[in-house]
DNA sequence: ATTGCTGAATCGTTGAACGTTTCCCAAGTC
DNA sequence: GACTTGGGAAACGTTCAACGATTCAGCAAT
């Protein structure tokens, strides 16, 4: 019976969330728009995947579900399964009777995400895309040219995200989509080691816009070959960063 | 009511399960084996997966948590936490508020996940393997052969599922891998509705052989042209079959 | 230094409870 | 008769409290 839940300072999980978005009925057409409000532990789990994503929470961090539960003014049971939703993502990893712990990847790991990217984006390029799909990726290249421009690397990297999402997207299959922003959420873990050299930064901005050129002329061929070359190229810079 | 479970064989989960532990992820890269006996929720999903995969649970059908932690044996809670493993892997869908039925796929759904075998199968096969893993395709291939000639359609079907495992296990990625055991599960929700072609089953059979050959030669781009035809093939045939 | 034990901290799982949402069906209205 | 209206029952989402099991760290004993 809802106690006073004094240290309420982060309730807003609980929120009723009622916010009427769009104010008064429209007369007539009232569309049967789902309303689906998320359900709590969805709630915990994106913020937990925010928290990971910019990097407040570390690889390696333990995760305790008592302390989050508490944190986040939930049951434990509803953190557990949050849990089991980033895990199903490997955002974090389960370890039996141990606890979850946010995952921390090695070279292989590194290796083998990029084994999947080449899958995936490859043959996404290599199917073309409809014109929209195409022009979407363009905004990203031009996303990416506005941030180094101002000289913004966090969102360069963002941008550079964005480019890549928009590739597979081409594709317009949900199920390589999802896959597709998984295997970037990954990234991000071990995106925050990676020190920005800006060098590699400019010479990935201008093979972005080589790719979209590419599509733009409705050659794919062209453009899956030049992806294909950055990607190992990628690749190959990550591994160096990592391996220390 | 479809089909009630008709084995109401209460299988008690609480009893030992001596089974293997994969890989206990490495987050120090270091592969510290343990002898984890799965979670129970862990049990209870594969137990649901395998009767979905065998058609004993068909498309559509509820999936009640109270009835299940019931007949099973376990909680509430454990069952629902099977369910999060299920959902994540599409075989079952979560309507809010509603429950979770067993996934039911659309001629969309098929377009999509044919499309996600052809940019993982082709990739991995464009990219050769070990010796040893071409030599696990060639094993699928003579298992086709031999259910063929004993009749078996059953593990006929089974056998091709084997052959493109293999193929992307070539790959050597953990992550390919586990997509396309997903994919491969998927599959089997509508490959129950896909009355038996002999004919269609004769004439893959040849080309997996096909297939097998080219790899073995080391012609990849060879071998990655006819799979792709089959992926297409095989999309049209199971498209035909479930428009109706 | 190694071995073995004990205790605290957590996890895994259970069981029960309560508010909410959905769904079905009967009653009532035009 | 068709449509809406209003219970109620059924099931889900979430919480809470509890108990056994597992792990780990520290300390005693060999």
């Amino acid at each position: 019976m809802a106690p006073a839940n004094p240290n309420a300072e982060n309730s807003r999980f609980h929120e009723p969330a009622a916010a009427p978005q769009g104010g008064p009925a429209s007369p007539g057409g009232m569309s049967r728009l789902r309303v689906a409000v998320p359900s709590v532990a969805t709630r915990v789990a994106t913020e937990l995947r925010l928290q990971i994503a910019e990097g407040a929470l570390l690889p390696g961090t333990k995760l305790k579900e008592e302390a989050l539960s508490e944190e986040l003014g939930v049951s434990r049971n509803t953190v557990r399964e949050a849990f089991a939703e980033l895990a199903s993502e490997r955002l974090v990893v389960r370890q039996p009777n141990r606890g979850v712990f946010v995952a921390s990847l090695g070279v292989n790991d590194i290796h083998d995400v990029y084994t999947v990217r080449r899958a995936i984006e490859v043959s996404a390029v290599r199917g073309g895309g409809s014109p929209e799909s195409i022009a979407s990726v363009r905004a990203a290249v031009e996303e990416g040219k506005r941030a180094a421009a101002a000289g913004d690397s966090e969102g360069l990297g963002s941008a550079n995200q964005h480019f890549h999402g928009a590739l597979v997207a081409m594709a317009s299959s949900e199920r390589l989509n999802t896959i597709m922003s998984q295997v970037l959420a990954e990234m991000r873990l071990f995106f925050h080691k990676a020190s920005v050299d800006g060098g590699f930064y400019q010479d990935y901005l201008e093979e972005n816009e080589k790719i979209c050129k590419a599509l733009e002329a409705g050659d794919t061929e062209l453009a899956a070959e030049r992806l294909l070359s950055y990607l190992d190229r990628s690749e190959e810079h990550q591994t160096a960063v990592h391996t220390s």
